[in-house]
DNA sequence: TGATGAATAGACCGGCGGTCGGTATAATAG
DNA sequence: CTATTATACCGACCGCCGGTCTATTCATCA
């Protein structure tokens, strides 16, 4: 093979994004690593110059996925207009609609990272996105306490009980993709539905507001992402954006 | 080697037994086939008679996990002196409590369980765990919403958040681990024991009952199993208790 | 221009999960 | 008491994996 002398950055963007494709498409255990340089057209010693293991590649993987998450929500969190819990409402309600709106890659992602060899993969992402977002819920979660709006104790407790809410849903919503018959997506959709519908109570309760103030999404929502593949026809999972030598 | 033959399933019990020694120790994805078999006394050829995979070997430890750790609150589910808030409660306190008693393997599976490469591991167990305990969850729900203790709904999905919150203590005590000092050991206590409070609390409201009812352990009990290791030294994982031929 | 180090190449390695043809033992039938 | 079949078991072998290592090429700059 000829030697290409690429910008180190590039390169290693390049190498993350094939890794990205490949460990979503067939998960981090069964996409090699041998997989990963032969799509981003480069040699073993070359990966190895740029990620210690592919552990090592995992992880920076999961760290790029958080900081973009983490950017998709930035002006929520900068908006001055907003009180604590509309910031709330306004966060839970856009890192959600974030899988529908930002098509067609995202209806893939979001398909993929809930396959079951995709778990590893899904927890080292979800790792990364709480040490990310738990200190900004609980800055929000301060406030509200502050102004009297919330009336609970323990901030990063209940911090971390929102973003397991997030997370509960990983297992309905695998079970319905490891199925795959359309009864089974429809038992899981339904089952969302009502499962955030209690959520959304249970954070009412929990931050002692009353009945209502907490909207996750409004109703329907649930089957608006999970149809989405419909009206967003993507073959290929996360594709990388850069030019691949394939 | 000399060909030796037992009783089928005492020979598969055995290859469980081995296996979940080498898995806590190790790692499921770091202990190797091989060590299983030798520690076993056992070759290829008589594995692959008893399992299809690692990964069914994986599966098939999980279900013995999930089904002894049925077995052990069945007392519990059978007493018929039992309220739902009192099962409930007596539910909870010895899935833990537990963890202390049926020393002293019980803690180097505690903590072995939570070591970072035991991730797919854990989260084998705790999905066939889920699924053993869910029905029975639910029942207790129905029962204390049908006698008027309860006032929620949904109960299964009542059902997965206490299941949840159980699970949720992972990652915290991951960290505790990992960090491996004291000091690391001793937020992790602390941190906790403020969550378990914030549960209790959390799951008063959400089955809607005054705060204080549930009682998941009390103060000083996630100390109590956290430092159990020092009057419980256990060297070894899990060890088998059948002979092995090493 | 020559030297230095970062970037790249790819042969190589031990060990992995898994397969397969074969063998010894147990169970059963005549 | 055989002959036959089914079951339990053996271990050599396979392709591939993640990772190492040495060699080479290219950019940089004294």
């Amino acid at each position: 093979m000829p030697r290409i002398i690429k910008h180190p950055e590039l390169r290693r963007e390049e190498l993350l994004d094939h890794a990205q494709a490949l460990f979503l498409t067939h998960g981090y255990d069964r996409a090699s690593l041998n997989d990963v340089i032969a799509a981003a057209g480069v040699s073993k010693g070359a990966f190895y110059h740029y990620f210690a293991s592919k552990e090592a590649l995992l992880e920076a993987l999961a760290e790029r996925f958080a900081r973009q998450a983490l950017a998709g929500v930035q002006k929520i969190l900068d908006d001055p207009n907003l009180d604590p819990l509309g910031r709330l409402n306004a966060l839970m309600a856009t890192s959600r609609q974030a899988k529908i709106e930002t098509a067609p890659e995202a209806w893939a992602l979001f398909e993929t990272l809930f396959r079951p060899e995709n778990l590893v993969l899904f927890h080292r992402i979800n790792l990364a996105a709480s040490k990310s977002f738990s200190p900004v819920l609980v800055q929000i979660i301060r406030q509200g306490l502050d102004d009297g709006t919330f009336r609970t104790f323990d901030p990063e407790g209940v911090a971390d009980i929102v973003m397991q809410f997030g997370t509960a849903t990983y297992d309905i919503i695998a079970k319905a993709f490891a199925g795959g018959s359309d009864a089974d997506m429809e038992i899981a959709i339904e089952t969302l539905e009502k499962r955030v519908r209690l959520y959304e109570i249970a954070l009412d309760r929990i931050l002692g507001l009353p009945d209502g103030s907490i909207r996750i999404g409004e109703p329907g929502y649930v089957r608006a992402v999970m149809t989405a593949r419909r009206d967003n026809p993507a073959e290929t999972a996360a594709a990388p954006k850069r030019a691949g030598r394939d």
